[in-house]
RNA sequence: GGUCCCAUCGACUAGGGGUUAGGUCGUCACUCUUUCACAGUGAAAACACGGGUUCGAAUCCCGUUGGGACCGCCA
């Protein structure tokens, strides 16, 4: 495919720097460029911004590649896959940078600069102490052609800074947000090139994303006031600018940023609860979109999403994460599963239970599920299928036992199942009834004990299920118990 | 503090000049199921405030207030 071709396709990347695990912000970001891409039949692209070598974190590239693919989000190019546009990492383009940092040098709308971090700091913490705004006060601009190439000379360690012109206005149009306009006197001297000759994400993602065709650039809101940055780099270059459209924030619950300290954030963590993926993907979607046109269906999947997405719905303000509604959602898929790819999904949590037959873990499971907003509850609903002895709780429950209709039901019922080869729902359900007759008892005085005495608990799943997983010897044991 | 962004029930949102302001989660009540849950029905619950524009503003404009993001040789 020639380069040519691809200039009239949609090209959008996700790039994010690999320090970990996968955040929920960023698996929206990931989600939202996927589905712009698969909606217009473009590519998309994964770029990995590693020029912070103090931030490198060993596996986090596969790490995030595993965690967006097992999620079903899948790249067209990057690290991995390779393609055209490569290499995907950036800590392998550096001399890209440094040729366009001497473009930049050379047509006056870059310098050096040599002031050390410390220097930085005190600048920064004078103009603190004075009330001014924290921002690079331009002095390395004055520096004499002469004393910056002596200064090169004698090795001195160095920084490139972008040279913002003073008294100009930078508007541009993002698709979600509307015109933004800044005036360039507020935008500080930025830092191009680091004294490492890495460069800074500013430098890195314009090049990158004019090298790499990159039409659209979807990411979060926290970008926003860096763009006019990289709009001046840009027209330093003589490139044009990928349209830009900034997604709102996923939000804390007392609406700060999302969040470490306010509960989970990595995708990694949600996956081992047993968040199912399509609950996930469903549920992270409609934050900050909606199909809108009164559209009240909220189940979507993947590829629905993929059809339906356009930038246009995207929200202007930000989103809260409610777990509640997160949980709600995946019960709703956990209920409609198809079940034996969940009993395969819920095989982990069966594994310390002495549950092995698949019988017996699917009849459970069918009888659970409707319980468990997360794969993770399922052993807190074993407990009635494993366990030996039989103690109510709470503890009052055993007077209910103890009393003499209790004992009449229990003596009766014991008696018919000892007659059986073995127990099934069906055959504990005749047996019951014919206790009622025999005994009288009926209702609740009948029920609420049966329940107690073979589960320890007042609810639960329907008893004759319960009966029969529990089976013919279990059963006569936990009855005999109280007669 | 400066700049930028944002503003419909507690949360996610629909609606974007004339609507009883709709749906979902959560909450509450009732029904169903001899339990719980599920399911069903119903209820409480919102256009931040003030000015314009207009016959008419939740909707358009301005301001106020409130919230958020950013202000690093991090991304």
């Amino acid at each position: 495919m020639s380069i040519k071709e691809n200039q009239d396709s949609i090209r959008v990347r996700f790039a994010p720097s690999p320090t970990g695990y996968v955040h929920i912000g960023s698996l929206r970001t990931a989600l939202f460029n996927y589905l712009f891409a698969k909606h217009s039949g473009g590519k998309n692209i994964l770029r990995i911004e590693d020029t912070d070598q103090t931030r490198k974190v060993e596996g986090a590239v596969e790490n995030l590649i595993k965690v967006m693919g097992s999620l079903g989000i899948e790249f067209d190019e990057g690290p991995i896959q390779g393609g055209n546009y490569g290499p995907y990492y950036q800590s392998q383009r550096l001399e890209i940078y440094r040729k366009y940092c001497d473009e930049l040098i050379n047509n006056g709308a870059a310098y050096y600069a040599f002031e050390t971090p410390e220097e930085l700091d005190e600048m920064r913490r004078l103009q603190q102490l004075e009330g001014r705004q924290t921002m690079y006060d331009g002095r390395a601009r004055n520096l004499s052609e002469d004393e910056v190439r002596d200064k090169l000379q004698k090795g001195m360690p160095h920084v490139i800074r972008l040279k913002v012109p003073a008294d100009r206005e930078i508007r541009f149009t993002d698709a979600i947000k509307g015109v933004i306009k800044i005036n360039s006197n507020l935008i500080d001297d930025q830092i191009l090139l680091k004294s490492d000759g890495f460069p800074t994400y500013h430098l890195a993602n314009v090049v990158d994303d004019h090298l790499m065709n990159i039409t659209h650039i979807i990411r979060g809101e926290e970008w926003i006031t860096s763009v006019p940055k990289h709009i001046l780099i840009y027209e330093a270059l003589g490139w044009h600018a990928p349209e830009m459209a900034h997604v709102p924030l996923i939000l804390n619950k007392d609406k700060s940023k999302l969040s470490k300290r306010q509960g989970d954030v990595a995708v990694e963590d949600y996956l081992k609860k047993g968040y199912l993926k399509e609950a996930l993907i469903n549920f992270i979607s409609l934050l900050g979109w909606n199909p809108g046109e009164g559209e009240e269906n909220e189940f979507y999947s993947l590829d629905e999403l993929c059809k339906i997405f356009t930038l246009e719905k995207v929200q202007t303000s930000g989103a809260v994460f409610n777990p509640e509604k997160l949980n709600w959602m995946n019960n709703y898929y956990i209920k409609n599963y198809d079940i034996d790819r969940l009993i395969e999904l819920s095989l982990p949590y069966f594994k310390n239970s002495g549950i092995s037959s698949s019988d017996d873990i699917k009849k459970i499971l069918s009888a659970i599920r409707v319980y468990l907003n997360k794969l993770e509850e399922i052993p807190i609903h074993l407990k009635i299928f494993i366990q030996e002895d039989i103690t109510p709780e709470p503890a009052s429950l055993k007077d209910l036992l103890e009393n003499d209709d209790s004992k009449k039901i229990f003596s009766a019922l014991k008696s018919k199942i000892e007659k059986l080869d073995f127990v099934n729902a069906e055959n504990y359900k005749q047996a019951v009834s014919e206790v009622q007759k025999e005994t009288g008892v009926k209702g609740k005085n009948l029920f609420k004990p049966l329940r107690i005495a073979l589960t320890g608990s007042e609810n639960g799943p329907e008893l004759p299920l319960i009966a029969e997983i529990l089976g013919k010897e279990k059963i006569l044991k936990f009855l005999g118990k109280w007669i």
